[in-house]
DNA sequence: ATGGTCGATCCTCGA
């Protein structure tokens, strides 16, 4: 059972990789992200395309913004966009959208950026994760139940290992003034808080477990790079997709890995073949999204 | 002369 988490910034944009990367990998169950388009969008136009590679998908979007979906080809049972956890005031935003895929309830997240720690919007990720926090606990019971919640979560779970180094400095010609640049990055100031860090760790404290840290606890993956400034090829990104499943599945762990291939841009590819096959239909270069695929497999058999 | 972020939307915003 191969479950994928891939934040696709904008399936439109995206459609042409997203079936190559399907053919490919032959996922049973792929979450996406930021999918950017109403479900009305995605019925006509992406579905299509899924179910002729033979997977069902639930999607929940928006305009614009935001938007995932579940792509199975081990089924889609009691689908269910936004949260179910009690409360009566609804999730402005399409973020989160469940299915039941091979007896796994599986969600497909995207947590909300935070944009800055004085924002609403940070206090809204937190917020947010609470309340996925409790729509687990009410209706799964993954210390019991086969659960996995999926996705990108912006948050660096672990401090250092998930992040890049705030103090490195790098090196950029700028050809305005054609003299060489040293400068440093800061980190996302939401994602690395301990409040953030504490979401997650709540999380895990109800059995859903980041299975990549439990296999490779001592290691660096990191899943995002920025577009801007050759955050690619400077190594300079984030770990903040992540794959959480509760015990039973995440016992099962045969291997998880993340498809920098799928995240390499243009200038990096060597093999050209590659170039000419992730041109569209109208022969244009479809660029990799900010975010790599993170592939998990499992031994599971419901 | 080089390149400079990208996508969706309508030009600026969000990431």
């Amino acid at each position: 059972m191969r479950i994928v988490t891939w934040n696709v910034a904008g399936l439109n944009a995206r459609l042409h990789r997203v079936k190559l990367w399907i053919e490919e990998n032959q996922p049973d169950v792929l979450c996406l992200q930021e999918t950017k388009m109403e479900d009305e969008v995605f019925q006509k136009k992406a579905q299509p395309v899924f179910e002729e590679l033979g997977y069902e998908s639930v999607h929940n979007g928006q305009k614009s913004w935001n938007g995932v979906a579940i792509v199975s080809k081990v089924g889609i049972e009691d689908p269910q966009k936004g949260f179910d956890d009690g409360r009566k005031d609804p999730d402005p935003d399409a973020r989160i959208v469940w299915a039941t895929c091979s007896n796994i309830r599986i969600a497909s997240c995207y947590i909300p950026n935070g944009r800055a720690l004085g924002d609403d919007h940070y206090k809204y990720k937190l917020d947010w994760l609470g309340r996925l926090h409790d729509d687990l606990k009410k209706n799964s019971d993954p210390s019991k139940n086969p659960v996995v919640a999926a996705g990108d979560f912006n948050v660096c779970p672990r401090p250092v290992l998930d992040e890049w180094d705030p103090k490195q400095e790098y090196t950029n010609f700028d050809w305005k003034t054609k003299k060489t640049l040293t400068e440093t990055f800061d980190l996302p100031e939401t994602h690395v808080t301990s409040d953030a860090r504490a979401a997650i760790k709540k999380l895990d404290d109800l059995g859903m477990k980041d299975v990549f840290c439990g296999r490779f606890p001592e290691e660096k993956a990191d899943t995002f790079w920025e577009y801007q400034k050759n955050a690619f090829r400077d190594k300079r990104g984030l770990r903040i997709d992540l794959v959480l499943a509760s015990d039973v599945v995440a016992k099962s762990l045969e291997s998880i890995e993340v498809d920098m291939r799928e995240r390499t841009p243009e200038k990096m590819i060597e093999n050209k073949d590659l170039i000419e096959k992730y041109k569209d239909a109208k022969g244009k270069f479809v660029k990799p999204s900010d975010h790599a695929p993170l592939v998990a497999s499992f031994n599971w058999s419901n």
